[in-house]
Parts: C-alpha cells; sequence; structure tokens
RNA sequence: GGCGCUAUCGUCUAACGGUUAGGACAGAGCCCUCUCAAGGCUUAAAUAGGGGUUCGAUUCCCCUUAGCGCUACCA
C-alpha cells in the first residue's frame, strides 16, 4: 500500500513552495490509489504558534484538495524517545556533553568544516550514564561511520542515484540537550511508525536524506522511497521569503486575490512539472492522471513576478481560463456570497456565463461586474463618456418607453426596437448601442450590448433607461 | 571553506545523439467587432563558456563559471 505524508512545521502561513510539496504529494497518492498523510512537524516548541497551524490549515482548505490521516508530532513524543533510545543502544549514537555553541562561533567555523565534538565519541558506557544519570545535560548525536569509503546512497525518483561519503556528514543530533527530538528523528521515527512508503519533499532536503538513511538503516525495517522536488524560486534567484517578497509567498494572497482553488492548483503544478505534451489548462482528474515523477524538472522554478505585477501573469491568465470554462454549477457557489441576494436565478446564471468570458478574477463579479447583479452600482467614467454623447440619454429614455409597451421581451426585440429609433433619429446604431451598455451595466465594456439587456432583465432595463 | 544539486527564449517549459530548437505566458503587429475581452494569424526572443567522445551534441563525459541547497541542540 502506497503512502505519502505532507510534513509543514507551524512556524509560519503555508508557503507556495509547501503547498506545491502538498499538491505533488496528492497527485501522486491520487494517481497511484495511495494514502495521503497530513502531519505536522511540531516539535520546535520555542517557534511553533498556533496562529501558523490555523494559518496552513486555512490554506490546505482553500486549496480543497483533502487528505486521508493526521497526526502531530507533539503527540508522538514517546515514540521518538524510544527510537532514540533503540539507536543508542545499539551503539549507533552518543551522549555529547558540550555545550551548544552561539551562532557566532558557528559561523566563523574553520574552514573543512565541523564533523563532531572532540572526545564524546569515545566516553565509555560507564562515564556516559553517569554524567547523565547525574544530570549533566546533553544532547544525543549520529555515530557517522568514519570508514574511509564507507558510502551512503539511495535512489531519487527525481534526481537518480545518489551517493556522499559517510566522512563528509557530521554527527548530527538526534536529541536536544532539553529532550526533545531534532526534525531527522521525529521525521524519521514517524515515517517508519505510519508506514510511509514514498517521501515527497523539496530539494532542501536532498542532502539531509544521506542522514535519514543513516536513521532509517539504524531503526530497521523498510526505507521508504524518496523523490525530490526543485525548489521554487524569486525573480532575483533568492529562495522565496516573506520578510523579503512579502505577500506573495504565502497561499491566502491567492485566494485573497479572487484566484480558484483549482486554477492556483494547476499553476503550482507547472512550475517544475510539465506532462510533456503542451497541455497547460487541465483539470483536477487530468492532473491526477498525468502525473509522475519522470514529468518533473530538476532546476529550480522561478515565480514570475514584481512590484507593478504581483502576481505571475501566467497565474493570472490560467485563473481566467478556468473562469470561464469551468461547470458554471461550480462557479456560482464561488461567487454567490459577495453579491447580494439574487430575485432571478435564471437571469442571474445567464449574466455570470456572459460576464465571466472576460473576467480573470472572482472578485470581478462584485466589481467591475455589479451592474449586472446589483442595482446599486457606480458609472465607470469612461462609461459615462458615452453616456453623455449628444442625444443619447434622450433617445435611450425614448427607447425604455417603447420597450415598456412591448407586451415581450428578449435580445432580439431589443435589438430591431433600438436598431429602429437609431434609425428615425437618424444616429448610428453603435452610438446608442454604447451608451445603453454603459447605462445597464456601468461599465464602457463588457458583452455584446443585447446580450446586456437580457442579462439585466426587462424591469431594470425599462427603469435604468427611463431614469438615464 | 567542505559536500551535494542544477544550468534551453524575460518567465514556465518541450525536444530516442539527427528538428528551420517546439508550445505557453508576458511584449509587438494584424484580423474579427457595437465596446472590452476571448479567439485566429504574424512577429521578436534561448541551448552559460571552453574542451572532449561522435559522421553528427541542447542531449553523453570533463573543466570553468554562475545559481541554489546542506554544513544548528531550525525544519
Amino acid at each position: 500500500m502506497l503512502r505519502v505524508r505532507f510534513a509543514p512545521s507551524p512556524t509560519g502561513y503555508l508557503h507556495i513552495g509547501s503547498a506545491r510539496t502538498f499538491i505533488f504529494n496528492w497527485l501522486y497518492a491520487r494517481h497511484n490509489g495511495g494514502t495521503v498523510v497530513l502531519r505536522l512537524d511540531d516539535t520546535d516548541v520555542e517557534r511553533n504558534t498556533q496562529v501558523s497551524v490555523d494559518s496552513i490549515f486555512d490554506g490546505l482548505n482553500w486549496l480543497d484538495l483533502g487528505w486521508d490521516e493526521f497526526y502531530r508530532q507533539s503527540d508522538r513524543l514517546a515514540l521518538h524517545a524510544a527510537a532514540a533510545e533503540t539507536i543508542r543502544q545499539k551503539g549507533l549514537a552518543y551522549r555529547d556533553f558540550t555545550p551548544a555553541r552561539a551562532e557566532d562561533e558557528v559561523a566563523s567555523e574553520p574552514a573543512g568544516g565541523w564533523l563532531f565534538n572532540p572526545g564524546m565519541r569515545e566516553l565509555s558506557a560507564e562515564e556516559s550514564d553517569r554524567r547523565a544519570a547525574a544530570g549533566e545535560p546533553f544532547v544525543l548525536r549520529f555515530r557517522v561511520p568514519r570508514e574511509e569509503k564507507h558510502v551512503v546512497a539511495f535512489a531519487d525518483g527525481v534526481f537518480g542515484k545518489q551517493t556522499k561519503l559517510a566522512k563528509d556528514i557530521e554527527d548530527f543530533a538526534l536529541l536536544r540537550s532539553n529532550g526533545m527530538p531534532t526534525y531527522h528523528l521525529a521525521s524519521c521515527a514517524d515515517d517508519v511508525d505510519l508506514k510511509i512508503t514514498q517521501i515527497i519533499r523539496g530539494q532542501d532536503h536532498l542532502t539531509n536524506t544521506f542522514k535519514h538513511v543513516l536513521i532509517f538503516e539504524a531503526l530497521g525495517g523498510d526505507i521508504p522511497k524518496f523523490a525530490h522536488l526543485p525548489l521554487l524560486i524569486a525573480p532575483d534567484g533568492a529562495k522565496l521569503s516573506k520578510r523579503k517578497h512579502g505577500p506573495v509567498v504565502s497561499v491566502t494572497t491567492y485566494r485573497d486575490a479572487g484566484f480558484l482553488p483549482h486554477a492556483y492548483v494547476n499553476f503550482l503544478c507547472l512550475l517544475g512539472w510539465s506532462p510533456k505534451n503542451d497541455r497547460e489548462q487541465m483539470t483536477r482528474q487530468e492532473l491526477v492522471d498525468a502525473f509522475g515523477f519522470e514529468g518533473i524538472n530538476r532546476s529550480n522554478a522561478v515565480v514570475n513576478f514584481s512590484e507593478e505585477s504581483p502576481i505571475d501573469a501566467k497565474a493570472l491568465w490560467l485563473n481566467g481560463q478556468h473562469l470561464r470554462s469551468m461547470p458554471l454549477e461550480e462557479l456560482l457557489p464561488l461567487i454567490r456570497s459577495s453579491l447580494p441576494p439574487q430575485d432571478d436565478e435564471e437571469r442571474f446564471r445567464l449574466a455570470v456565463d456572459a460576464v465571466r468570458q472576460r473576467f480573470t478574477s472572482l472578485h470581478d463579479f462584485a466589481t467591475r461586474g455589479k451592474g449586472y447583479f446589483s442595482d446599486d452600482f457606480e458609472i465607470d467614467p469612461v462609461a459615462l463618456d458615452k453616456l453623455n454623447q449628444p442625444q443619447a440619454r434622450e433617445i435611450l429614455r425614448e427607447l425604455g418607453e417603447r420597450l415598456e409597451a412591448q407586451p415581450e421581451f428578449s435580445e432580439a426585440i431589443c435589438e430591431a426596437e433600438l436598431r429602429k429609433l437609431a434609425e428615425e433619429r437618424g444616429v448610428k446604431p453603435g452610438l446608442l448601442i454604447n451608451a445603453s451598455r454603459a447605462a445597464l451595466s456601468g461599465q464602457a465594456v463588457g458583452p455584446s450590448a443585447f446580450l446586456v439587456f437580457a442579462c439585466v432583465g426587462r424591469q431594470r432595463v425599462i427603469e435604468r433607461l427611463k431614469k438615464v
């Protein structure tokens, strides 16, 4: 049984890179009939916050993909401690009583790097036990093999065969001096316990994987398969950070900008993955069907944004594509809450379908499209120019009278009446067409004017024309 | 510094060792037209540099350069 996991640590908002990792995990699981495990990696008590937990769920829920099982690492501390003890008893880890190094000390490390603190690896079991029993604080470190030729290797689903000399790996920590597990230990112990079969995560963990292989081996049992994803970076080549790049890094920004969840998922999929057939706009099912590691790239992908256009233009385009082509049924619930109650469902559907053709954001319905869904709307300045053409207002009022006198109301009737009136008054139909769109919708741009009549509906058309 | 990974248009990407190096977004132009979109057509735009291997290299190998990652009692 295939099992994948997404393991965010709650120290911020849901980062778009994390969101993409989640999506790829989800797609891989769905493609292969596997299980998606969501695990909160919250062993860093210093940095975890509830606000962050909430915002991660916010983002995940918005993506609307769901997951199958949920765990938090902080509930599983006993398991981690047991795993650490197992490794220590096998002689594969030792206590290090050296005090923690200060930040600046780490930065000014001598060339050649640091592998382990002198003396600690060789401490006798007796002395180690004695000092521990006396309450002296220690970190538990993995005893990395020091044989010259010892190679640690694994096959990565994206990057292929990876090898590294064990002598280049430092004796990393398993347990902190406060007894809490480190990320490496907790993550591997949980992966084993949760029977994760495939780990899909960011490439920033590619080199950590050598350490994880060592831990998995020490713990015994099957080692999961790995697949690392290229990172998402900013146009300046730096990794995306809130401090440096602002809200572009948070998924909630896209939700708040009026993105369709699926359109954004689709966009993120195209960053670092390709179905290799030039397809770009894809449904969820198409993504599931097409997804595989073969399509994943090995180089980092730039999220394209700038101060003038803070959101990647391709994301905007893709959102527009989905907005116009998705089933109307699925779109309606997404916009209804931002609009006043609608009195005529059929007309509402007609209007939404008409205006969506030129919208790119969910917000457009309540802003640019307001005249179609509410009586309380402003006339756009450009639209006002069209309305202020000589004779326009007066003829429009007349048109209102005539439509009121008609027993029937339809797109065709409106067109016939408008054209007839234009001819009688000796003005170009275009004058009235543009002026009526302005008067009826408040917008200088929009669907074909006669469709606008139908979208607004008989009663409102007459009202709006007569009081123009 | 050490170790690891990567390198095709501005951006996302495609190309069994043989293509006029393809597509998309963004840009420019044209068409369509009652406006604006959409759509259609056209256009500009790339194999980081240097060595190999090969009849032939974007593709395989090496070096250089650049970028990124790891090198914490963060994850």
